[in-house]
DNA sequence: CTGACTTCTGCGTTTTTGTGCAGGAATTTA
DNA sequence: TAAATTCCTGCACAAAAACGCAGAAGTCAG
């Protein structure tokens, strides 16, 4: 087999595969471990593959797991955040979690929307001060670090004795089977007492998010009303959702 | 699974959920505690994520950021800052009002002090969420943007609850005359509150304030227990507080 | 055809890298 | 304060890479 035979081959099943393992190649091809890194380094130098240790990877491979700049999948967000206010008319009384969904929301509001809009997040309020028209109210309570959300029996309370028309949750994880779950315990207990005062609970989460599943649960699905991802509803994926009488945008 | 593929996947998840437990990484991709923790701590130098006791945050969850726009007479509010300070100890419960003079003292506060931080200043909690070993309580209510503190009957009544061992006041003025004064309503009412509630009540003000009047009256001078400025307590400025029965620091 | 030259490949040796483990230090939690 | 985690450091071992070298194969001019 030819010099460029070969690294053709190589580079196909690295762009088939996003990963090739030298070691693998080798009895494929039936070549010495050392051609194959020489063939691996020629490719590298030319920019085609990404050499690591034990084999090669491909640039699409990298463009997906490590992101340039920012936020992680903004333009999903961004596209849930439009979906998500659309729900939103003036004079509403709205409560919302934070999460970065909750943030791209809050960013996204429209200035001329007069409406209420109640939560613990901090960053959160940082956000919907900036905004000309709407009031906040901040359920005060001892402030976790990690999450940047007031949590406890306080914050609990006063999420019981609201009465708001829509709630805002961004979701860690959702899954048919065990409906809404997340890693915090605190965080965990101050979203089911704010989704349990709620008239209406819409839950926004990326794609990647549905159908995985944290270690506590929040909810089971029969709690939500709405789910928005950045999804078309018809989407496959979002199938089971619809059929278990969610509304899914 | 390669180095670069299991740090993909690592970040991946920090991404998606926000946090990650090194425990739990470890039994998900099946390698030892110590892999994990190298990776993290690779990722961490590469400013990917945030490498916490247990495991990892991520990094654009993280970044909470307040627009600080240089303060007036700093240098000042840092003497004051320092003098505060020292009347803090462990363990006390320490109610504090908002203004750029208590954020000074905020980020002063010596990194080995444990004790509980009470406000209802969105920029002062900011400050003090950094902060290792402080607890923080958040006074919940209406927002005011302007003032970016809670106000309302909730904060009013919530200051009436708690019974902290020493408020620290921002002040707008003080006159021998009117005692201490402000030009916010909703302020003032909130401030009324936080005194009537303490053991011990410090003013903090810049030698500029003093003998200023503002048009709304917060309290007279004899509820005030110590005044702190960035003066010598000996100065003639201060003498009439002194003789009005006011420990000046 | 032949001999000098280049290119490619495989082999042995030395380095480097990746991983797990043991212990003691540090930190968190009860 | 004590117990339990988690973290760090040095170390051992294995896998992979780098390097130098030599033989095979191909190239080309005389």
């Amino acid at each position: 087999m030819l010099k460029k035979e070969r690294q053709a081959y190589i580079l196909h099943q690295v762009n088939l595969h996003n990963k090739v393992l030298s070691s693998s190649l080798c009895t494929e091809i039936n070549v010495s471990e050392d051609t194959i890194r020489r063939d691996l380094q020629a490719l590298a130098d030319d920019g085609k593959v990404i050499k690591v240790h034990g084999g090669a990877l491909s640039h699409s491979f990298n463009d997906v797991y490590f992101p340039i700049n920012g936020v992680y999948s903004q333009n999903q967000k961004k596209t849930i955040a439009q979906k998500a206010i659309n729900l939103i008319s003036n004079g509403m009384f709205v409560l919302t979690s934070g999460g970065t969904t909750i943030i791209e929301m809050a960013r996204s509001l429209p200035p001329h929307l007069k409406a209420t809009f109640i939560t613990g997040s901090i960053p959160a309020v940082l956000e919907y001060m900036q905004h000309p028209n709407i009031e906040v109210i901040m359920v005060g309570d001892k402030i976790s670090k990690n999450s940047k959300i007031t949590v406890g029996s306080e914050a609990i309370a006063k999420m019981k004795q609201i009465k708001p028309d829509i709630c805002f949750l961004g979701t860690n994880a959702i899954d048919t089977k065990h409906g809404v779950t997340d890693n915090d315990w605190e965080v965990v207990q101050l979203k089911k007492a704010m989704l349990d005062s709620s008239k209406k609970v819409v839950c926004l989460a990326i794609a990647e998010k549905v159908n995985t599943v944290q270690p506590i649960q929040i909810c089971s699905l029969d709690k939500i009303d709405i789910l928005i991802t950045e999804l078309d509803p018809g989407n496959p994926v979002l199938k089971s959702y619809v059929d278990a009488g969610i509304e899914v945008l």
